[in-house]
DNA sequence: TGTACATCAGTGAACGCGCGTTCACTGATGTAC
DNA sequence: TGTACATCAGTGAACGCGCGTTCACTGATGTAC
């Protein structure tokens, strides 16, 4: 049955953020497509009439994510909040960097793409919200805290015991305070 | 044909090294068994004759990569060549955590379990490498730095821009070189 | 030391399953008059 | 504004393929005498 284009837009939108936590909950490759429709409320046949491949899917995925993911933010209520036990247990809901990155060295072009566009703009703003002496100690400052963030929460994520993950959480999180 | 004990004890070695390559190059679940015995130099069948199952292989793989990178090292050669292009290009023979970190997150408790007691060896040999004024100062250096290298090959391995990619390598090693 | 035989590492065909993708069909939408 | 019909978003069965895993078989190993 035919909707109307308004519902059709919907249900894209829909299929997007079904994607969204599901390859960040998962990862790109345990999810599947039926999977993701199901969970936007469709059936797997109609896929095709919104996306050309799954590759296609992952690609769009990721740039929604990462275009809704760059609000406005102040530095440290940002670090902290990124840095925090909850961020670590969310990842369905959380930043897809940190859940996506690395998978993304092995996807295609248009998803390196996305990745790649949205850390350039990522990095100017964060060098626009550290503190430093002039611009190039900021994005300095911006581009190795963004590293330190990302690698933390991964490692945090990765391990297998809270108390490790909240000390690296911590201690990351203590060290980028001191440093900038 | 049987082989000898020896030869049986080479060849599991070879489908670890295999897999440790095949793994770090292309993920877990992109990897197959076949492949995996393939490389080894051996055919898919005799596969179960080694390991439990292919989750077992990657419990057994992690493990057995993260006890060969333990070696003794001083830490800033150590973070000039974890932050060096040819890191970053070479995911293959290169630092296991970070070309599989974010991937055992997903994985089964042996794996994740294997990651742990690695990383807790880890925090230990980085904080008695690097400098600081008292121990708690050497713990969070080491494990705030390890989190910034680890973001760093990451995201330099994520991003399709070379240019881009060796920025974010080269401000971290700076800022790791300011702060440590 | 030599022989006979049980063991078992490796082979390659086969299995069942889930995946990405296709397609004929349905019926509501939206346009032409 | 109302009607007739072409369009096309979504459905669900079906497809081919590759995967992890199993298994009957082979023949070299290694042990018992």
């Amino acid at each position: 049955m035919k909707v109307s284009r308004e519902q059709k837009a919907e249900n894209r939108e829909a299929i997007l953020k079904a994607a969204g936590e599901l390859f960040r909950s998962k990862g790109f490759d345990a999810v599947g497509v039926a999977e993701v429709m199901n969970a936007a409320g469709l059936t797997h046949g109609g896929f095709y009439g919104h996306f050309a491949s799954k590759d296609d899917l992952i690609a769009e995925t990721l740039a929604y994510l990462l275009t809704q993911a760059s609000r406005d933010f102040e530095f440290k209520p940002f670090v902290d909040r990124y840095l925090s036990a909850d961020h670590r247990d969310k990842a369905a809901s959380g930043c897809p960097t940190a859940a996506l990155a690395a998978a993304t060295r092995t996807q295609s072009a248009a998803t390196r793409n996305a990745m790649t566009t949205a850390m350039r703009g990522h990095f100017d703003r964060l060098s626009r919200k550290v503190e430093g002496r002039n611009a190039s100690a900021r994005r300095r400052a911006g581009i190795a805290s963004w590293s330190a963030m990302l690698g933390a929460v991964i490692l945090a994520r990765a391990v297998n015991d809270p108390e490790l993950a909240d000390e690296i959480l911590n201690e990351t999180r203590a060290w980028i305070a001191r440093s900038t």
